[in-house]
Parts: structure tokens; sequence; C-alpha cells
DNA sequence: CTTTTATCTGAACAGGTGTTCAGTTAACCT
DNA sequence: AGGTTAACTGAACACCTGTTCAGATAAAAG
């Protein structure tokens, strides 16, 4: 056998980093052999080298590619009104965001250590812009004498850290709506920054 | 060769799980094989089914020393006082306890998924009852009037995300040292759930 | 309908995996 | 000093690892 029916580099090249970012999650990079994102997308495991040159690289792209949605989408917001609206803005923007691509968000976080050195620095380097963009809010309610913070840096961090802790425990059968969610959160940043 | 010179499984065991715990916190539970710790302690891989009957259970092994840890430490205080006092002595506690063991909180927050089902409720019910002692807190400030917060167990989990989030960043070599950033997250813990 | 090209298979490569165990040696006990 | 035991080695087991590639086949192009 070779060439199977119906196959196609547009439908089979989203699947394996579909395969890929599902099974990272669950069992961690390192334990996911290619043998078994091949399974999981209905092909022998050297085909997958028709879509990324490595392991490695597959990784890496499915991290740049949460990283890049993330930015782009925050760009599109939340550029207008007062430190409070801004912050309150990004606060659901981030809850709603994390919350909808839990996988994602579960493998951008915990196989950071399993880059390189030089792809590290390219994620990171994403991860600090959006970080920039909360402290910027931050450095902004300050000024205009609405937030008191002892450091900036940190409450970003400290806020940011508090917000992607919803992916850990969340769950869309639960209790709370993600709307609720988002309102009890954003009561708790609020109060935090508060001058 | 066979027993080396001053070998002893009194210094061996724990040199086991300190290697272990090093290891699996740089590369990841599943990157790290039985001989790379095996190297690490100076011992060839078959000696270390001495000191554990299988990797999973070292894994198990290192996860609930930690939280055995946590408990024990945490036991001997804050028993006295009133909601506040109580509720900062948690704060200091908890990120002064995390920074002083990264590698076992690296690791006890990252290799869930590799625990067997079974291992793993083990493990979440010591967590429970860490949060557990964290929302007994804040139930007692809200209903003295003191605290307020929307949703008891969402404030508990908000807050430990958050201060948890001090070991992805703290370095001892940093402009700022524990006490300072024990202050500094307090100021922000005690403003979150103000009433 | 034929030719070209993209896609995938299946086997192979060199090396690594967790775990077991007979055999060896140092440390301890009397 | 001699016997016993705890600690460790080194080899072996069956199997899995990421990656490569010649060959086969379906889809697309002419």
């Amino acid at each position: 056998m070779a060439r199977t029916a119906g196959s196609h580099s547009q439908t089979t090249g989203p699947r394996v980093h579909d395969a890929a970012l599902k099974l990272f999650a669950r069992h961690g990079f390192a334990a996911v052999s290619m043998r078994q994102i091949a399974a999981e997308v209905g092909v022998q495991a050297g085909a997958l080298y028709n879509y990324t040159p490595d392991k490695q690289t597959l990784l890496l792209d499915l991290m740049r590619g949460h990283m890049d949605a993330l930015l782009a989408e925050r760009a599109q917001r939340g550029k207008h009104g007062g430190p409070l609206e801004r912050l309150e803005e990004f606060t659901r923007f981030h809850i709603r965001f994390h919350l909808e691509r839990p996988d994602a968000v579960f493998v951008s976080y915990m196989e950071l250590r399993n880059l390189s050195p030089e792809n590290f620095e390219t994620i990171e380097a994403l991860r600090r812009r959006y970080e920039d963009e909360l402290e910027g809010i931050l450095r902004d309610g300050v000024a205009a004498g609405l937030f008191a913070v002892a450091d900036s840096k940190i409450a970003t961090l400290a806020v940011i850290a508090m917000l992607t802790g919803v992916t850990t425990w969340y769950r869309p059968a639960g209790r709370l709506s993600v709307n609720e969610v988002e309102t009890i959160y954003w009561d708790m940043v609020r109060k935090a920054v508060a001058a």
C-alpha cells in the first residue's frame, strides 16, 4: 500500500497538529511517540515527516500557534477606555481565551523545558509581549491614582497566574458558566490592585 | 565488581530520591531514564531497584513526600488569631515553603498526569486537605464580616494559584528577598478578599 | 488516457527503555 | 577471624524510540 484514498495535505496537516496537541496535553511531550500521533491520525509514522521536520519543531509550532493566536485576538480589543475598563476587558478576555483551548494552554505552560534554548527564547519573547500589555494597564492605573500596586511587574505575574489557574479546575459541565467565572475573578482582580 | 566501597542503604536511598527529584524537575518524568538517575547517583541502573519497586512508585513517593511535608509543617502553625492573622500566616507560609523547594513543587504540579488513577487520587486527597485549610480561613472571615468572596472554593483556588506562581519567576539572586515577596503578595491577597 | 506529482507505506536503522537476576564484593556481626 | 548479609554490577530480556527512504499508489495535470 502507499497513498491512501482521499489523502490530502490540506486535511492531514491540521490533523497531525490536532492529534499532537491532544496527546501532548494528555500525556506530555516526552511520553508521546510519533507512532502514537500517527495512529491517532490514521497514518504510518513516516508520513508525519511530510508535515514536520522533526518532533521538536512540531512542539514549537503548536506553542507558537497558541501564542500567535493569543496576541492576534488580543490586538483587536481593549484599546479604548480607562485603566479600569481595560483591566476588566483583559481579565475577561484572558479567562475566556484560555478556557476555550485547554489543551494548547496545558502544552504551552508545561512543555517549555522541552524546547531548545533558541526556541524557548522565541516563545518567551511572545509571552513577555502579552505580559507587557497587562503591565501597561496597571501602570496607567497607578499613574491615574486608580490602582495601588507595590511592584507592577510582580502584580502582572500574580494576576496572570491567578487567572490562568482557572484552566486547572474549570469544567464546562460544572455549576458555573464562563461568564460567571469571569465575574468572580474580575471582582478579585479589581480589589487586589485597587488603590 | 559488585558492592562498592562505602556503599550504604541509608546514604544511597536519599541520594536516589534527590537525583530523581532534580532530574524530573529539569527534564520531566517521562524524559528521564532510570539509567540517568543511576548515573547521577553514581551507580548502575539495577541498584535503584533496591530503593523503589519501579519508576512509577519513585514518582509517587516524591510527590507524597512533598505533600506530607507541606501538611506537616502547616499543622504546626497558624491555629490562633483571627481570620486576618491566619490568612497572612497562610500566605507567608505558602510562599516561603514553596520557594524553599522549587524542584519538588515543579514535579508535584507538572507530573500529576503520570500518576496512575489510584495514585493520582492519593495525591489529590492530600492537596484538597491543604486547600481546605485556606477555605476554612476564608469562610471564617466571611462569617465575621471581614472578607467578601463570591465563592469560597474559587477564591481558595485563585489565591493558591496566585501564590504558587512565585515559583515560576523568583530567583534567589534577584532584587527581592523572600520576605519582600511575601509582603507584596500579602498586600494583594488581603485586598482581593477584603469586604 | 497518459504522465506527472503528491502522499503514504513498510521496512529498516542504531540506539534507548524499564526491569530482572545470577554472581560478586564490602560491611557488619559474633 | 570467619560467616552472614546487604549492596551493587553487568549482562540480558523484549520492546519501543525518532528518523530515513525506496517503492507503491491515488490524485491532479495535460
